[in-house]
DNA sequence: ACCTGAACACCGTTCAAGT
DNA sequence: ACCTGAACACCGTTCAAGT
């Protein structure tokens, strides 16, 4: 069904942007598809229930986009935009803190989003940013350059692979804490699993600023054994 | 259409365990689905189309497994149950890097099947078991219970992002060096980027060695700050 | 240039029916 | 107990048609 303020399709001069609120385009497409993956999940999202939420026809979204998998990169793209790094030192440990810090705060605020990023064919340009930053400051610390961009692999396939965990409520059963509630898995069978879930429940901050913290103690050593190889 | 050595409908003795080799079961459609996913990769996966496969109605599947996301993690245990880890040595960190190599040669052997894992609404039970082999080891070494906990997780979501990666061929854009190749991105504004990825290739097991290497090392300095707290 | 409507070739899954 | 066949409520996408 359309409604007067949906479907509003107002004649402008060709040429102009079309910046009128009714036009749709692929950035417009791009933030309600982000919109609906934020309220519904990427399970349930279709090009068809976007479409119905523009209240358009399906075929209406391909004149913006190629595909699905475009649509979802433009997404993808939208949301990376958002997450802007800034670095506050030089220091590389606090450039690379502040950066995937930031990266994952992105995420964690767009639960679908660590998933749609490993899930794309292609990266969006976006990411080449930060890899720069990381990149850069890595190798001028004294990694080489390939080595460099290794870490930042590294550092960015485990803040999507937490934060996917993370979104993904981490309840539905990946959980050792529920799975030993549960009795699926035998305390007495796993002692050393059962000691470390059993009483505290699983803190997720915790768990990424540990993870950071030993990748990042393990790039010391790296550039250490790079220094005193060179 | 059925074939005669596809669809014989042997009768047998009740409470006798069904090994006729036409029968089908809930370890027969895992395997099955498994060789599937192998030749055709995850996304052209479908219940029909394993059904075709194995010349059987799609909802004759339905009568061993419960849904298409219980078919795909019967799939995954039955994955895992090849990757058993057997450590060689009692340092934690030779168990650490035989595990999860072991893990990732698993993967690669079996391109799907790190997607599946991480896709998956329930961990197998049999993650549990590699879990608790590490998970011991690291405490055993001096982490806390929680930590250790946390540093298996830290290993094995490096793992399976990397195994995913690259079963995906690294090739469909992710790829900086394609992206500079092909002009998406300007090696000039991007120079610490360009410089890591001209003239050599990407290597995925030195990529990996050098991760596992550095959380390794990362490992080692908490565990040195946990001896030295205590 | 942008949107529509009907159509195609698929999905996963339910349900009643067969043996 | 296990499998079938028809059906339901969905998918992504193509194509010819409208404006």
């Amino acid at each position: 069904v359309l409604t007067p303020e949906t479907a509003g399709h107002q004649t402008h001069r060709a040429g102009e942007p079309a910046t009128r609120r009714t036009t749709l385009t692929r950035a417009r497409v791009a933030r309600a598809a982000l919109a609906l993956l934020d309220r519904d999940g990427l399970a349930k999202f279709s090009v068809r229930r976007l479409a119905d939420y523009l209240s358009v026809t399906p075929m209406a979204l391909y004149n913006h986009v190629n595909d699905k998998n475009d649509l979802l990169q433009a997404v993808a793209e939208a949301v990376l935009v958002e997450a802007e790094c800034a670095p506050t030192s030089s220091d590389w440990r606090d450039i690379v803190r502040d950066c995937f810090r930031t990266l994952r705060q992105t995420c964690l605020a767009h639960p679908s989003v660590a998933s749609l990023i490993q899930t794309a064919d292609e990266l969006p340009a976006r990411v080449f940013q930060p890899m720069e930053l990381i990149v850069n400051a890595l190798h001028t610390a004294g990694l080489s350059a390939e080595e460099a961009a290794r870490a930042y692999f590294v550092l960015i396939t485990f803040t999507l692979g937490q934060a996917r965990h993370q979104a993904k409520g981490w309840s539905h059963g990946v959980n050792p804490e529920a799975a030993l509630r549960e009795r699926r898995i035998e305390p007495s069978k796993f002692p050393a699993v059962a000691q470390a879930f059993t009483g505290q429940s699983w803190d997720f901050d915790e768990f990424f600023e540990f993870g950071l913290a030993t990748i990042v103690a393990g790039l010391e050593a790296q550039i250490a054994e790079a220094r005193a190889g060179a």
